[in-house]
DNA sequence: CGCGACTTTGACAGATGTCAAGGCTTGTGG
DNA sequence: CCACAAGCCTTGACATCTGTCAAAGTCGCG
């Protein structure tokens, strides 16, 4: 908690060189970025739909939603953020909020101004091609959840949500159970897996039952890897996590 | 089909000039990319998952769809692709190729190399942004298609689809019917919509017992655009079609 | 220690999927 | 120009998954 306060930026240049390479007076640049930190409380609204935003915002910790809403007023969360990423970064080029956003739980962030962002990626073109790029990798994980929302029966969808989340967390290990917080409540996870939160609970009880996985206040378990990714029917590769900078070097060589 | 011979690139063009400022250089430096047309049988799968793509690929005429599979096979079509659409632009930042493309009709393309489109938008940051916005307005379709298939019934959904498509080709004039082409069999309307095939025709006839619209034959007839607008809770704003160009400009000068 | 939010469960309802059969289009070859 | 085959569309009967409603249990915070 209080490591953040030497540097918020420090992760989301980490985040960025996962994917992309940049040099150290690049990293710098990224690092000198100013911006200002907030604390926002658990389910609170920010970031309003068609209004112009000045800036994007990295999230220092806890954990964001970015949703839709039918008619009704019904909510799907089409994505998820946690620490390291910074939201918004196609706002830089689309200022245009094209989707609220919403803090599922007390979140601090820190807002960045466009100005900044803009000015850094136009003095800097490896910065701008990352920044792009990340735009790109987010929209991998979108397309990847119209495939689970469409594809998968709630008990699959549900596994799949937890193996991406554990693998963004970088929770990953070898053997043993993996266990990371995750604070979303059975409707909110209903409003991410497009189900209701009555049967969210009854997946959540089956998969409990069957020793895949255990979500229970506020952490997520899950006891058996190999099991959960094939009833998640989960491969990793389009979150573009490990031995991608490798390829992405590549790319910006070719 | 003559006409394209001229300059396919054109069509582009101009799409990319509805929500960024291009001027007449940076206009003419996308005309003048290179590339090579090839005509790809409807059905055909291309672009195949995880191999490094070197073009991109420029829908002259007909339907791309980009899909997601299960482990059991199932199709689910995660972005559709018409004329004057650079299908992955994307991969000029990522190469590895996400997902696999398939025409759904008989198609015409145009394959741009990489090295030319990453040339063009090295010398011109103007058209990076440009490109750089494409892919970010294309995240914001498939954020909404999440929405789409995770909130709203089949009809609303199916009459979501079909108001997007006529108001991608532009086709949404005053009052009237509305009528367009679109050669999607109900098998891969499913696929798109997350139904299935026989749920796929049933819905497709209660909109017609209703004269909300009629497909049939390989033409889509919106018989009442308001009312089609109205079941499918349908709001264009996230297409960033028209009136968009103004800000961008905005948006590049601040 | 009590209130409010979240979770759990059961009974029942509704939407969509599955299976199967028959009719219709379309394109092709004689 | 006709006839046929293949693929596509349409429909009905039934199955299954997920949603709805309602009530009770649990947890956490003031």
């Amino acid at each position: 908690m209080s490591l953040w306060n030497l540097s918020p930026l420090q992760t989301f240049v980490e985040k960025l060189a996962l994917r992309s390479s940049l040099n150290n007076e690049e990293k710098q640049a990224v690092l000198d970025l100013p911006g200002k930190i907030y604390q926002i409380q658990a389910n609170r609204d920010f970031g309003r739909l068609g209004a112009r935003v000045g800036h994007a915002c990295l999230v220092i910790d806890g954990l964001v939603a970015r949703f839709g809403q039918n008619q009704d007023g019904d909510r799907q969360i089409t994505a998820l953020h946690v620490s390291g990423d910074m939201i918004d970064l196609h706002s830089i080029v689309a200022p245009e909020a094209i989707s609220p956003l919403q803090a599922l739980t007390v979140t601090t962030v820190l807002f960045v101004p466009h100005a900044a962002l803009r000015d850094v990626a136009q003095r800097y073109p490896a910065i701008a091609e990352a920044f792009w790029r990340e735009c790109v990798l987010d929209a991998a994980v979108l397309a990847k959840w119209i495939v689970n929302i469409g594809r998968r029966n709630a008990r699959a969808r549900t596994a799949h949500l937890f193996c991406e989340i554990a693998s963004r967390y970088d929770a990953v290990n070898g053997g043993g159970p993996i266990s990371f917080s995750f604070a979303a409540t059975q409707t909110q996870l209903g409003e991410i897996l497009a189900l209701t939160s009555v049967h969210v609970n009854r997946t959540l009880k089956s998969l409990r039952d069957d020793n895949v996985l255990d979500v229970r206040q506020r952490r997520v378990t899950i006891i058996d890897w190999d099991r959960a990714r094939q009833i998640a029917d989960f491969d990793p590769a389009y979150l573009h996590i490990g031995k991608s900078a490798h390829e992405a070097s590549q790319a910006r060589a070719a």
